[in-house]
DNA sequence: CCATCTATGTCGAGC
DNA sequence: GCTCGACGTAGATGG
């Protein structure tokens, strides 16, 4: 069988099944009254409760209480693993270096402890993400505008690499930022980073306050701003209203 | 006993363990082989894997495999959970309203299904957080530099309330910005927000680039900006230094 | 309920 | 190794 568990054992019990879980490479859930203490970045003590803790063969380690879907306190993977009795408490501790972080937990009683040689099934696969949003518009550009034509993705740029840049029906540059989700100001002063970069790029004006448009005397075109997100926050509509940058609402994957 | 626990259950057996335990409102751990589907903010699929199912009474619900911090799969506090038995599957399903979304756990074969009565020790006290770090400001503020005196703390402003506001020796005012590590360009970004709401509050001058103080011959006060965190990164410092604003190296809390 | 900010954020990519 | 940005971020707090 995979899984070894075990019911209200002894500590010396515990403690043997835990090394050998160690030796193995198993994935272990312990359930049992404990007190946890974390030292390292910050530092935390947490009193005598029931909890789960669970101990990962990369190193993880996570302490569950009976809410939220955060750990009360955790130990990220590449830690070590270690146990012993001392005195009349199993004693749980995971280490680790760069930064140097230490948690502790002092079992009183153990209920019950399982582990579980894992094997495959990693392979996640995620829809509606970013990329799906970017392959959309590729795909079906007057989803932005109509006559838009994306010239390229990931465009370098003296800000960074802009998600999709082209050109508008007019022959205007457009640089797309695209975004998943409802956005923020944070969005907008990243896509105002792109426009101003290229901007300088291509000698030309940055913005068009009077709004009489780029497309006109001058021969220095006219970057343009557009964020494509689902929706934005009041504070985003100012921001893009006061560059005047423009929001295309689409969500990354069709509705139905 | 507070934990009930069965090892190799049938789908069937696994079901009424299962329905008792969300009755009593217990914490549950299901080892056992599975797919996940996810549908909601995103979308998600993960094929048949060994992998550990953690519900919480609280509604919250965890899928972890054997590698990583953060589960695989979830659902937040808040969704309920349903299971049955469907064909040759034990299906569990945990569903919340908004947004809507749906985390499925199909298991072929359960190995291990536990569940416990969780009571109290929920008094988690965390040590070195950026509160601390206010605290200690306050009561030496000579750490900031010779001279300081705080004058306030949360001060509101168009940009929203600053850590911690003051006076130099010289009667400046300061606008103080904590953070209790190091930090990027952003906080810098965020300090610069709060200088320049202060500056245009009190009539003053942003900055000043000719490095003659603001002390001087003007009636119009100069804003200063200081961060106080315990390092900065390159490109932090830079905008730092454009921006004429102090860096402050100081630990939350005392070395040793 | 929406908007904003912090976090022992975690995680992955680029340098 | 450090830095930077995204996340189905989660979680708390204030309007």
């Amino acid at each position: 069988m995979t899984v070894t568990s075990v019911h209200d054992p002894s500590h010396r019990e515990a403690l043997w099944e835990l090394e050998d879980a160690f030796e193995r490479g198993d994935l272990i859930s312990v359930f049992g009254r404990c007190t946890v203490a974390y030292e390292g970045r910050a530092a935390s003590d947490l009193g005598a409760g029931d909890r789960l803790l669970v101990l990962k063969p990369d190193g993880a380690a996570l302490v569950h209480t009976d809410e939220g879907r955060q750990p009360v306190n955790w130990q990220p993977p590449g830690s070590e693993h270690r146990a012993a009795v001392r005195g009349r408490q199993l004693r749980v501790r995971s280490t680790r270096t760069n930064p140097d972080e230490t948690l502790t937990v002092r079992f009183s009683d153990v209920h019950q402890l399982s582990a579980m040689a894992v094997t495959g099934g990693r392979d996640l696969t995620l829809h509606g993400s970013e990329e799906d949003l970017r392959t959309r518009i590729l795909e079906r550009p007057e989803l932005v505008e109509p006559g838009f034509e994306p010239r390229e993705t990931e465009r370098p740029s003296s800000a960074g690499p802009m998600d999709v840049f082209g050109v508008d029906a007019a022959g205007n540059p457009v640089v797309v930022e695209l975004k998943r989700r409802r956005v923020g100001p944070d969005a907008v002063g990243q896509l105002a980073r792109y426009v101003r970069a290229l901007g300088e790029e291509l000698g030309a004006a940055e913005a068009d306050p009077d709004g009489t448009g780029g497309d006109g005397d001058d021969d220095a075109p006219f970057v343009r701003g557009v964020l494509v997100a689902p929706s934005v926050t009041d504070r985003a509509a100012e921001r893009l209203a006061d560059r005047g940058f423009d929001h295309v609402a689409l969500e990354p994957t069709p509705e139905e």
